[in-house]
DNA sequence: AGATTATAGTTTCGATTCCATACTAAAATA
DNA sequence: TATTTTAGTATGGAATCGAAACTATAATCT
């Protein structure tokens, strides 16, 4: 009988969190949008990974994005390997920006957790995710600390960082590691493996 | 650091359990309509209460209760102490209908969760709501157990159970305890008081 | 290679949502 | 009684979103 409060805690506190209309001029679904791309590493920052991400469609994730480049929020490159690719890079207007951000009031009130309940609760909230993005058959983004992908014993065999993605086959810089990704595929093999492939 | 990734996983997890487009023939917007008034008290089945609990304005309140009246989910009385109050219902036809909410499958992952987890995450979450609904200035909605309108020592002196809302002057069931009202006001002096006017 | 199919992204259209504003009617207050 | 407040409803315009159509590039299949 707990499960149904939890349930509609979380849908009462994503609406109340996202703002209501505008915000520093920025709409809620904008304000998701910079969010995504400031968050997401450089195979993931496109319309169609945005699209998966917000559970939208390809079309209404164009708009979004067209927006968002219009007011200069976002800059678009055609990727050099692919012709039909696009990558969308943050501003610097925009990342001075993010601070505004309407989600910073549920931000503080988080950060006035104590710590140690703070990893819980954030555990459980990804466990959450898991369940339901299953459920609905949305993809779930995450990180390379547990991704199947992630190939790399962060110990530097010659001078250089030897982290790497064994999906896209292209290495990765420390800062790419905390980025969402969408190839990202959950699997918690032993820390220290070889690749059985 | 952590604090963000918890906001982020809020309101993505808000937008992911909403349901996106028609579920069983309802809007995210009818569903959570329909929601409240399942579990809102009769002081707060109105649109005006409604419309504060959702964070929108009196008129969008109103085209949603609309549809669903049109649609035979709720029923409108009139109040006859106050001719331009309103409450609504939830019809046979609704109550039939909750069980296909999308939230459900939320419920259905919360509901996976070890019940120790269960308790201190729902706790975590009114906390949080808690600070931003202060910070943005919308009311929170709670129920008698820890309201400072509720007087009431449980015990039955003469047959009948002596619960009572201060701030409306009613008595109140055993059924009310637990829904949802708009004139909630957090408080927990000593459970056995007497009221001190 | 040439034809077919799949993928990335955009555009357009119609339905829905929602806020702002204006409005009616019934209390509450002066 | 006159004024103000409150409850609820309508209307118009902007924004959102999904479905479907469309362009261009890549991948696949004889």
């Amino acid at each position: 009988m707990d499960s149904r409060v939890i349930a509609e805690l979380i849908l009462h506190l994503g609406r109340i969190a996202s703002g209501d209309g505008f915000v520093s001029g920025l709409t809620p679904v904008q304000w998701a949008g910079l969010r995504y791309f400031a968050q997401a590493n450089r195979f993931s920052r496109t319309p169609s990974a945005f699209a998966a991400f917000h559970g939208t469609t390809r079309g209404t994730a164009s708009q979004i994005i067209k927006g968002l480049v219009a007011d200069g929020y976002l800059k678009q490159t055609r990727s050099k390997t692919d012709g039909r690719s696009v990558r969308l890079d943050l501003t610097k207007k925009a990342r001075a920006f993010l601070g505004d951000d309407p989600i910073e009031a549920l931000v503080r009130a988080a950060d006035a957790l104590p710590l140690r309940v703070r990893g819980n609760f954030s555990a459980v909230l990804q466990r959450l995710l898991g369940s339901v993005a299953l459920e609905a058959g949305k993809p779930l983004f995450g990180t390379c600390e547990t991704c199947v992908h992630f190939e790399g014993d962060g110990c530097c065999q010659e001078g250089m960082s030897a982290y790497e993605c064994g999906f896209v086959k292209e290495a990765l810089t420390a800062d790419e590691l905390e980025q969402l990704c969408i190839n990202f595929e959950s699997g918690k093999p032993a820390p220290t493996r070889v690749g059985t492939a």
